[in-house]
DNA sequence: TTAGAGATGATC
DNA sequence: ATCATCTCTAAG
């Protein structure tokens, strides 16, 4: 029983400049073979080569060595000294990039979210936030690396025929000190489990 | 409803 | 020292 109905997203969508990858992933879904699923309502680019906010732009370490990786492939990193955040490499092999998977709004298996989250009051707060999200869907170190294209490693991310939000707006992308001048954030308008400012 | 600060540890 | 954050507490 798959957590929700819907065509994992092909290598090649994964393959192109994360600032044309991450608009197109609003609307998508991110879905877990233990039954979670939510729609990804807030994303934001990152790129290597220009951006000084990227974890990749002084180049490889061992923590963002699977963002030097190919695309499709999910990295995962420890932040604040208790957060996961989860992002989608893109671009091919070498080029440091991805996008930042910030809020969904839950879709399926909300009661497991609710035990993983278990002072959350509403809905909305489950997964609205970047580290708030990992924690809903069960994301930690483990899933560092694992390939959501093939969909063998208990996450993926599906196209269940929702297509993105047209006229879409690049703002701010929040928490950084560099890298300010980047419109690089992206969100589905009026949805209340975007992340709050 | 908003503002401020503590938590907590890897990274470079 | 900084960090792609969250949550609680206190005040308005």
């Amino acid at each position: 029983m798959p957590a929700w109905p819907g065509v994992p997203l092909p290598r090649s969508f994964y393959d192109r400049d994360p600032l044309v990858v991450a608009p197109e992933l609003l609307n998508k879904v991110l879905a877990s073979s233990s039954g979670r699923a939510g729609r990804i309502v807030e994303v934001e680019a990152y790129r290597g080569d220009i951006d000084p906010a990227a974890h990749t732009y002084r180049g490889k370490t061992a923590r963002n060595a699977t963002m030097f990786g190919p695309p499709g492939f999910m990295y995962v990193y420890f932040t604040y000294g208790m957060h996961w955040c989860c992002n989608t490499v893109c671009e091919a092999e070498g080029q440091g990039s991805g996008v930042l998977l910030r809020a969904l709004e839950p879709i399926a298996g909300i009661e497991q979210m609710r035990s993983a989250r278990a002072r959350v009051k509403r809905d909305q707060e489950l997964c609205s936030g970047p580290a708030r999200l990992t924690q809903a869907m069960g994301i930690a170190g483990a899933q560092n690396g694992i390939d959501l294209v093939s969909a063998q490693q208990g996450f993926s991310v599906l196209d269940d025929g929702i297509a993105p939000p047209e006229n879409l707006v690049g703002t701010a992308r929040i928490g950084i000190s560099r890298g300010m001048e980047h419109l690089w954030r992206w969100y589905v308008p009026g949805n209340v489990n975007v992340s709050k400012r």
